[in-house]
RNA sequence: GCCCGAGUGGUGGAAUGGUAGACACGACAGAUUCAAAAUCUGUUGCCGAGAGGCGUGUCGGUUCGAGUCCGACCUCGGGUACCA
C-alpha cells in the first residue's frame, strides 16, 4: 500500500475540479443561492497564515453549503489601491502598478494550491480601470443625488516633505521620513454625506440578527446618538452669542467656564485680532489629527478675556476659554464645562484655577468634589443642591429630561438629538487610488466628468522620487476641457479613499464584467452576501461604510431595495498574531526584524530574550539549550565567535501581522512540506475561529500524521457487506456534531469530533463492510476541510462522482436516542458519585436512587436532606 | 483618553448556570526494531504516601450549584475616522 502523497494527489484533484468547472457560480433559479465572501486581501505580495485561516473558513462554509444543495457564489479579488504600493515605489523604485500586479500574480499563485472552491472567473482587482471606472460612474450618480459635497477638513501636514501624511505615517507626532513635527492643516476635501444616514444606520442594526453583538455595539457607539440641549450664551461685549450643545444640561448650575474649539469661528476671529490667541491656536495645531493624540495629549487652554452671561442669572459671568480638547466636528464646537461631574473638565479647572461647583451629591455622601469628579451612572438617584427646574432627589436621566422641558418652556434653548458620526472624508492626496472624476472649470466651477469619458485612468508616466502627489505635478494629465463649456480646465487630483473601493466590491462580484456598476438581475439573484467573514479590525469603518454604500447604491439604482443591508450574517475571525522583533538605529528609530532573522529563547526566570542571528555569525544554536543571556555568550565564545557588542532585541508579543513590522509568517513552507490539506486542517484545529492565535508551527506535523492515518484507514480496508450498530451510532453522532460545528463556526470542535470518530473506526472490531461505510462518511465529513484527501478516499472506496458534488450525509435520528443516562450526584454542590438511570425515569425514581447512593447515605447519617434538586437528564444535588 | 473583546493544565483549547480539563500538542513509560525513523499501547491539572484537599487572571457578590451571571480591578489584543 502506498503512502498518501499530497504532492501528486492535490494537483490531480484541483485539475479535476477545474475540468468539471465545479466551482463556477451559475444562476440557477431552481436552486437556492448561497453567497459566501471573505474580506478580500490587500496584495502585499505574500499570503500569510492569517489569510490561510480566513479563506479556509470561508471554503469550509462554501463547500458545505454546496453539498447541502445550494448554488454557491464564492469569489475572490484584490483590494489593490493604497499606500504600500507608493511606499514601495519610493523605497525600491519601480511603479505602483507593476508592484501591485506582480504581487497579485504571486499571491494568486500561492493561493491556488490551497484548493479553495473559488470561482476564479469573477476575479478582479480594484485598481483595474474596468472596476474603478464603474466606481467613478457611481460617484457621478452620487453627486447628482446630493450624496457628495466639498468642505474644509484637517490633515496631517509634514512641513519638511511638504506633503499630507496618513495617521500611520505620524510617529510620536513626527513625520515618518522627515522626522519633523507634524502640523494640522486645512484643505478643501470631498465628503460622502453618511451623517444623513446616522439614524437609519443605527436603527437598522436591530435587524442584523446574525451579526455579532459586539460589532453592532461598536457601530452603535461609533454612530453615538445622544440627546441634549442646545442653547446660546450671550456675550457681555455684545458679540455674537456662543451656541453650545450639552448632554448634561442638568448640571448648568455647575458651569465653570465656556470652552470653544481652536477651530471655532470665534477662535479664528481672535486669531486675527489677538496675537496671544494666535500663538495659542498655533500651538494647538501642532501634532497629529487622530482622536487618540488629541485625547491623550496634554489639555491646554487660553483665556480669551471674553465673558458670557449665565442664562439663569444675568449677573453671573463666565469666562470663555479656547481649549485644545474640544472638537469642532462634534456638537457646535463649544461647550460649557462642569468640572464637578466631568473628570476632564475638573483636571482643566484645577490646572487653571477655575471654580468647581457641585450640583448634586450621592444620597449618602455630601463631600464636595476635590480631585475626582463625581460621575455616577445616569440611572442612579442623586440629591440635587439647587436645581432650577425644582428637582430634589432624582436620577440623572430624569434631571436631563426635566431640564430640557424647563428650558424649552422658558424659550431659551432646545432639546436636540445629535450623532457623533462624521461625514466620510474620501479625498486622498495620493496617486495610487481611484481618481475623483470631476473637473474644475474657471467658469462652471466643479463639474462632473461625462460618463462616456470614463474611466478617468491614472497616468502611467509618474515618478516617486519626490514626496507628494505625482498627479499634482504631472505636466499634462490635469489638462482637460470642461465637460460643460468645453473651455480648458483642470482635473481634480485627489483620489478616493481605498475604503470606497471595498465598500461595493461584494456587489460587483455578482456581475464582475458588466458594463454598468452592477447588473440588476444578477444582483437580485446573488445579493445579499449570506455569510461574510473578516477580521474584527473592520468592525466599524469598513462595515459601516459598506452599509452606507449599499443604501446609496440603492438610491442611485445600482442595487435592489432588498440589498440595502448587504451582509446577512457576519463572522469575525480572530487574527493570527506573532511577536515583533525590534532594535533601534543610532537615531533611536525602530528597525524591525523578520522572525527567521532572530533567535528567541527563554531564560531560567521565564523571561523571553532574543538575539539577531547575524550576531551569532551562523553558529548553530538550539534555543532550548540557552538558559540565559550569559550562557548564550559563553556558548558563542566556545564556538569561537569573538565577543562583540550585540543589540538587545526588543520583543513585542502577540501583535497583528503587518508587513511593515516584519512579523508576517509565510505558510508556503507548510504547504510545500505537508500539502494544502494539512495546512487547512491545521489552521482549523484547536483554536476557536473567533479567537486570536499566537502563531506557532508546532502541531503542523501532527495534523499531517493524522491525515496519513485516515488515508491508511481507507487504503487498508477490505470488502464486505456486514453491518455494526456501534459504528452506525458513532457515525450518526459524528454527522450531528460535525455538522453543528460547521453551522456554528465551531470548526475546532468539528475537528475534535473527527479525531474521535477516526479513532473509533480504527479501534472498532467491526467487519470491513461496516468500516467501509463509516470511512466513506468520515471522508465526506472531512471534505470541506481536507477536500483533496477526501476526494482520494472517495474514489478509492468507489464513491460516485466527485465528493465535492455528493450530498451532505444525514444522521439517523433513531440511533441518537439514548435509553440509559449516567447522572452525577452532588452533595452540597460537589460531585460525590453517579447513578445510571433509564431515560424515561421519573423525578421520584431518580430521587429514590440518589438517596440510596452510598455516598449520600454516608453523608446524611440518617438525617433528612435540607433540599433535593433533580435536573432531569442532567444532575442531582443533595443539600445537607 | 474613549469604545469593543479576551484571560481555563507545560501548550492550543472543550464545557445549554449542572461531572472543569473533551480533542490535540508536548512530555514520560512500554511494544515493535540490530538501531533509528515511522507506527502502535498506556500515563499525564496541582499538592499529598494515602484519605483527601486545591484549582478556570485578582477581589467580592447572586445561586442548591458559577469557567459561565453581576460589581470592582489587573493584564493582553482590536478600533479610534488618511494602515487596510
Amino acid at each position: 500500500m502506498s503512502r498518501y502523497n499530497a504532492r501528486t494527489v492535490e494537483p490531480k484533484w484541483q485539475k479535476a475540479w477545474d475540468d468539471a468547472q465545479t466551482f463556477l457560480a451559475t444562476r440557477d433559479d431552481a436552486k437556492e443561492k448561497y453567497y459566501v465572501l471573505e474580506m478580500f486581501p490587500y496584495p502585499s505580495g505574500r499570503i500569510h497564515i492569517g489569510h490561510v485561516r480566513n479563506y479556509t473558513m470561508g471554503d469550509v462554509i462554501a463547500r458545505y453549503k454546496s453539498s447541502c444543495g445550494f448554488s454557491v457564489l464564492h469569489p475572490m479579488g484584490w483590494d489593490a489601491f493604497g499606500m504600500p504600493a507608493e511606499n514601495a515605489a519610493m523605497a525600491i523604485g519601480g511603479h505602483p502598478k507593476e508592484w501591485t500586479y506582480g504581487n497579485i500574480a504571486a499571491m494568486r499563485d500561492q493561493m491556488k494550491p490551497l484548493g479553495l472552491s473559488i470561482d476564479w472567473t469573477r476575479e478582479f482587482a480594484t485598481c483595474d480601470p474596468e472596476y474603478y471606472g464603474q466606481q467613478q460612474a457611481m460617484f457621478i450618480d452620487f453627486m447628482e443625488k446630493g450624496l457628495v459635497y466639498r468642505k474644509n477638513a484637517t490633515v496631517n501636514w509634514d512641513p519638511v516633505d511638504m506633503t499630507v501624511l496618513a495617521n500611520e505615517q505620524v510617529i510620536d507626532g513626527k513625520g515618518w521620513r522627515s522626522d519633523a513635527p507634524v502640523e494640522r492643516r486645512e484643505l478643501t476635501q470631498w465628503f460622502f454625506k453618511i451623517s444623513d444616514w446616522s439614524e437609519e444606520l443605527l436603527s437598522a442594526l436591530d435587524g442584523l440578527d446574525n451579526w455579532p453583538d459586539k460589532v453592532k455595539l461598536m457601530q452603535a457607539n461609533w454612530i453615538g446618538k445622544s440627546r441634549g440641549l442646545q442653547f446660546a450664551f450671550e456675550r457681555t461685549d455684545g458679540g455674537e452669542a456662543i451656541e453650545v450643545y450639552t448632554t448634561r444640561p442638568d448640571t448648568l448650575m455647575g458651569a465653570s467656564f465656556i470652552g470653544i474649539s481652536p477651530d471655532h469661528p470665534l477662535a479664528k476671529e481672535l486669531e486675527a485680532s489677538d496675537p496671544k490667541a494666535a500663538a495659542f491656536i498655533a500651538e494647538c495645531r501642532k501634532g497629529g489629527t487622530t482622536a487618540e493624540a488629541l485625547e491623550t495629549g496634554e489639555k491646554i487652554g487660553y483665556d480669551t478675556g471674553l465673558k458670557v452671561k449665565h442664562p439663569l442669572n444675568p449677573d453671573w459671568e463666565l469666562p470663555v476659554w479656547v481649549a485644545n480638547f474640544i472638537l469642532m466636528d462634534y456638537g457646535t464646537g463649544a461647550i460649557f464645562a462642569c468640572p464637578a461631574h466631568d473628570q476632564r473638565d475638573l483636571d482643566f479647572c484645577r490646572k487653571y484655577g477655575l471654580p468647581v461647583i457641585d450640583t448634586f451629591f450621592a444620597l449618602d455622601d455630601q463631600t464636595p468634589v476635590t480631585t475626582e469628579a463625581f460621575v455616577p451612572p445616569k440611572t442612579d438617584t442623586v440629591k440635587w443642591v439647587d436645581h432650577f427646574a425644582g428637582l430634589d432627589v432624582a436620577t440623572g436621566e430624569e434631571a436631563i429630561d426635566a431640564t430640557i422641558d424647563f428650558v424649552e418652556k422658558a424659550g431659551w434653548g432646545q432639546g436636540v438629538t445629535k450623532y457623533r458620526l462624521r461625514d466620510w472624508g474620501l479625498s486622498r492626496q495620493r496617486y495610487w487610488g481611484c481618481p475623483i472624476p470631476v473637473v474644475h472649470c474657471e467658469d462652471c466651477g466643479v463639474v462632473p466628468e461625462k460618463k462616456e469619458n470614463l474611466p478617468i485612468k491614472l497616468p502611467d508616466d509618474v515618478t516617486f522620487d519626490i514626496p507628494g502627489n505625482p498627479l499634482d505635478r504631472h505636466p499634462t494629465w490635469r489638462d482637460t476641457p470642461c465637460p460643460s463649456c468645453g473651455k480648458a480646465a483642470k482635473r481634480e487630483t485627489d483620489t478616493m479613499d481605498t475604503f470606497v473601493d471595498s465598500s461595493w466590491y461584494y456587489a460587483r462580484f455578482t456581475s464582475p464584467h458588466a458594463s454598468t456598476p452592477t447588473d440588476m438581475a444578477d444582483a437580485e439573484y446573488w445579493m445579499n452576501v449570506d455569510q461574510y467573514i473578516g477580521g474584527i479590525e473592520h468592525a466599524i469603518l469598513h462595515l459601516l461604510y459598506s452599509r452606507f454604500f449599499a443604501r446609496a447604491m440603492h438610491e442611485t439604482g445600482h442595487l435592489p431595495a432588498s440589498a440595502k443591508e448587504p451582509f446577512n450574517a457576519l463572522f469575525t475571525q480572530g487574527m493570527v498574531t506573532h511577536a515583533i522583533y525590534q532594535t533601534y538605529d543610532s537615531n533611536g528609530r525602530r528597525i524591525y526584524h523578520l522572525p527567521e532573522d532572530v533567535i528567541e529563547f527563554t531564560d531560567l526566570d521565564g523571561q523571553k530574550n532574543a538575539l539577531l542571528s547575524v550576531d551569532v555569525q551562523g553558529a548553530k544554536i538550539d534555543p532550548d539549550d540557552v538558559v540565559s543571556m550569559s550562557s548564550l555568550y559563553s556558548m558563542l565564545k566556545i564556538k569561537g565567535i569573538a565577543e562583540q557588542r550585540r543589540d538587545t532585541v526588543e520583543i513585542i508579543p502577540s501583535a497583528k501581522m503587518s508587513k511593515s513590522k516584519k512579523n508576517v509568517v509565510d505558510p508556503v513552507d507548510i504547504i510545500d512540506q505537508y500539502g494544502a490539506d494539512t495546512a487547512r486542517w491545521f489552521v482549523l484545529s484547536d483554536s476557536p475561529p473567533e479567537r486570536d492565535v499566537e502563531w506557532t508551527a508546532s502541531g503542523a506535523e501532527a495534523a499531517w500524521k493524522f491525515l496519513g492515518r485516515v488515508w491508511r484507514l481507507a487504503a487498508e480496508l477490505g470488502d464486505g457487506d456486514d453491518t455494526d450498530t456501534d459504528l452506525e451510532r458513532a457515525t450518526a453522532q459524528a454527522i450531528r456534531e460535525v455538522t453543528l460545528g460547521i453551522e456554528t463556526f465551531g470548526f475546532n470542535k468539528s475537528v475534535a469530533k473527527l479525531y474521535e470518530f477516526a479513532n473509533t473506526i480504527s479501534k472498532s472490531k467491526a467487519g470491513a463492510g461496516a468500516k467501509r461505510k463509516a470511512v466513506k462518511t468520515l471522508a465526506q465529513l472531512m471534505s470541506p476541510m481536507t477536500p483533496h484527501l477526501s476526494e482520494e478516499i472517495w474514489a478509492h472506496l468507489g464513491g460516485e462522482g466527485l465528493i465535492a458534488n455528493a450530498p451532505w450525509p444525514e444522521a439517523d435520528e433513531a440511533l441518537l436516542v439514548q435509553d440509559t443516562i449516567t447522572m452525577p450526584i452532588q452533595i452540597n454542590g460537589k460531585r460525590r458519585g453517579e447513578i445510571d438511570v433509564s431515560a424515561e425515569a421519573s423525578k421520584e425514581e431518580v430521587e429514590k436512587l440518589a438517596l440510596a447512593h452510598d455516598a449520600v447515605v454516608k453523608a446524611l447519617e440518617g438525617r433528612e436532606p435540607k433540599k433535593l434538586i433533580v435536573v432531569p437528564g442532567r444532575i442531582v444535588n443533595v443539600v445537607i
